[in-house]
DNA sequence: AACTTATCCAACCGCCGCTAC
DNA sequence: AGTAGCGGCGGTTGGATAAGT
C-alpha cells in the first residue's frame, strides 16, 4: 500500500467513533476513536471503505459510460464525478480512470497527433477545445474542406449564438485557431491565433474540449468520443 | 520454479478555499 | 487585512498481486 495498512481493529475504533459522534470534526476523530492516525487519514478512510453502502467490484458498462461522460464534462473533479454514481467514492473513480479507461482513451486520442485529441461529430473531426470556469453550449458546427496538396479544411464552431471559433487543420494538425464575437462596425471582431480568450466570465482555451456545465446533454450527444472500448 | 515486469488500489501528501478570530 | 485551523480535493506513491518470460 501506499502508507501503513488499516488494521481491523482501526476500523472497528473508527467506525464506532463516526457512528457515536457523527461524521465532520475530523481533527477529534484520532483523540476521540484512540488512534494514532491523522485526521485526514481517519476521514479517508471513512469516506473510501468503512461508510455504509459503498460498493465495490467492478464497473458496470453503464458506470464506465457515465464516467467517461461525466470526465468530458467536468474533468478530473472526482467527488463531484462520483457524486453521480451511488456508492462509488472518488478514489475508486479516480483509480479505475487512471488504471483502465486513460489509457485506453490516449490510444484512441494519440493515433494521429500526440497534442489533439480528436472530436468527432457526424464523421467531421473538428479538434478539441476546453472551456473553463463557465462552460458556453455548444449550437452547432458547421464545416467546409478543400481537397489541395494539404488538404485543409476549415471548422467554425458557434458557441450561444454569439461567439464562434474557427479551426483549420494543415495536413494532419488543427493549428491555427479564429476566434470571433459579435460584428462591431462592420468588422467581425477576430484575435488570430489566440490560445485562449475569455468571453464574459468564460475562458476557453485551446487544446481541450468543448463542454456544457447546464446539463444539456442534447448538445454534447453529437460530440461524444467516437471511442473503440 | 525463479525472476522480472505490469497492474491495481489503499494510503499519503500538498494544495486550496472557507471560516473564525 | 492577515493568519491559523479546518475540511476537502486531486495527484502521487509504493506495496501486494498477477502476468509474463
Amino acid at each position: 500500500m501506499g502508507g501503513v495498512a488499516w488494521t481491523e481493529e482501526e476500523d472497528h475504533l473508527l467506525k464506532k467513533c463516526v457512528e457515536q459522534y457523527g461524521e465532520g470534526k475530523w481533527h477529534r476523530v484520532p483523540l476521540l476513536a484512540g488512534l494514532n492516525r491523522c485526521r485526514k487519514s481517519c476521514r479517508l478512510r471513512w469516506l473510501n471503505y468503512l461508510r455504509p453502502n459503498i460498493r465495490r467490484g467492478t464497473f458496470t458498462d453503464e458506470e464506465v459510460l457515465l464516467i467517461i461522460k461525466l470526465h468530458n464534462n467536468l474533468g478530473n473533479r472526482w467527488s463531484l464525478i462520483a457524486s453521480r454514481l451511488p456508492g462509488r467514492t472518488a478514489n475508486d473513480v479516480k483509480n479505475y480512470w487512471n488504471c483502465h479507461l486513460s489509457k485506453k482513451l490516449n490510444k484512441v486520442h494519440n493515433k494521429d497527433d500526440p497534442t489533439i485529441s480528436p472530436v468527432t461529430t457526424s464523421n467531421q473531426q473538428v479538434g478539441r477545445f476546453t472551456a473553463h470556469h463557465q462552460f458556453q453550449t455548444l449550437t452547432s458546427i458547421s464545416g467546409s474542406s478543400s481537397t489541395g496538396p494539404h488538404e485543409e479544411q476549415t471548422s467554425m464552431i458557434h458557441l450561444e449564438d454569439m461567439y464562434s471559433l474557427e479551426l483549420k487543420q494543415v495536413g494532419s494538425n488543427w493549428k491555427q485557431i479564429v476566434c470571433g464575437g459579435e460584428e462591431e462596425d462592420g468588422q467581425n471582431e477576430v484575435n488570430k491565433f489566440a490560445p485562449e480568450f475569455e468571453y464574459e466570465d468564460t475562458k476557453i482555451k485551446a487544446g481541450g474540449e468543448i463542454r456544457s456545465m447546464d446539463n444539456n446533454w442534447g448538445c454534447w450527444e453529437d460530440l461524444i468520443f467516437d471511442m473503440d472500448l
